[in-house]
DNA sequence: CCGTATCCAATAAGATACTG
DNA sequence: CAGTATCTTATTGGATACGG
């Protein structure tokens, strides 16, 4: 009653399984705890540390994403890493096979876009906004752009890479744009996803192309309520 | 402290959200509590009744499944229909949206099945399956094939087409079939992801199909536990 | 047999305070 | 900043009982 500590921790580790061979039931197992999926969209494009995860997870208590935190470094799916000095912070990090979880990311983000309770006003994470930008990109209307864009949250910045209708993103210090966007990822959502006028963020360099950039996420139509 | 009746189950109907406007969030709004995704995989080849569902998911309890299915169908993604007479018995139905979330149970099924702790030999449903079939499938190996195969799971039977290295499967009446396969899912799954001997079950017709069919799903490579 | 409702014990999540 | 400890509340699963 009072082993509140390592050992009930561990056992805890995970939570009882589904007991079912079904590869979709073991992927719930490995991140269908809350928050677990959530935590790792946040490690993919590259580490972050505690604080970091804990201000981009509105709502999630300290006691949770240690817990989470420790259940996927168990599973193989995040790991711990120290930067190098003169940084020296230890950081939080997706393995190679945690980095594979991306197309599940885009594909319920995708999926659940359709959603009519889906309200895009909500804050955003930057993270979640440029994982947005890979996932629906309109490969026909960006396929004449090539160009570097810039965006800048708060400290965190991060360098988008249009060729031929492909679009890669990394954080990466803004060198060589031909765009920069800077603000709160949320502003920039509205811009691009809820069609409020250009003017709610800060664009430096190439007015035009940051036109043409923010009609390249077309989402999908809603499901209708009636089709129940 | 007294009403656990409609009022507060309408409240609980969602547990608290994400406060996130990223559609993985929401989508895990959606379909991220407890048993939520198994039950809508175990919708996704037809309209099952509530013991079907009871005994395809071992381990929910009654009082759960209610809860998942009223919120489910809450949220648009499935529907109560009644057949019509003579069965005239009531059954649940995945509605078009929840349909296409088929691609999200593969994807995680897929991405899943290199987990090292991923364990073939468990229990696994009819449904399990049949989609695990629709996810694995090697397209190569299985082009030159056409055939329909059916299988008999218990009172279940379906019944796949092969062809062009693509599979389709419907629960259907076994007819017309090159080969049939009768025994339980977790014996046919031990016997294609599990290496086991064709004689633990049972097949009728062409036995040489039935060879090559077993073959046709090949499970990717684990992840290495030193990758960590 | 098909569900639903209720009660209970075990766990997980949330809020808050606190320590190295 | 990076977590831990503690307390409270919510959710889960199991048992059981109940109505159609």
């Amino acid at each position: 009653m009072k082993l509140k500590n390592v050992t009930e921790l561990a056992k805890s580790e995970t939570r009882r399984g589904y007991d079912d061979a079904c590869g979709t039931a073991h992927g719930l197992e490995l991140i269908g705890e809350r928050w677990a999926l959530l935590v790792l969209r946040e490690l993919m494009l590259g580490p972050r540390r505690f604080s970091d995860l804990r201000a981009d997870l509105p709502g999630i208590s300290a006691n949770v994403l240690t817990q989470r935190l420790g259940e996927l470094e168990a599973k193989g799916l995040v790991r711990r890493t120290r930067l190098p000095p003169p940084a020296n912070i230890q950081v939080y990090e997706a393995t190679d096979w945690g980095l594979e979880a991306e197309p599940l990311i885009q594909t319920l983000g995708r999926w659940a876009a359709r959603s009519p309770r889906h309200d895009p006003a909500l804050p955003l994470s930057g993270v979640s906004l440029m994982l947005s930008f890979k996932t629906m990109i309109d490969a026909q209307r960006a396929r004449k752009i090539d160009a570097r864009i810039g965006f800048r949250f708060g400290r965190d910045t991060y360098v988008a890479r249009l060729k031929k209708g492909a679009i890669k993103i990394a954080r990466a210090p803004i060198k060589d744009c031909d765009l920069l966007f800077e603000g709160a990822p949320t502003a920039l959502a509205a811009v691009v996803y809820g069609g409020q006028p250009l003017d709610l963020i800060d664009v430096v360099g190439d007015h035009v192309l940051a036109e043409r950039f923010v009609t390249l996420f077309p989402l999908p139509s809603k499901v209708s309520p009636l089709d129940h």
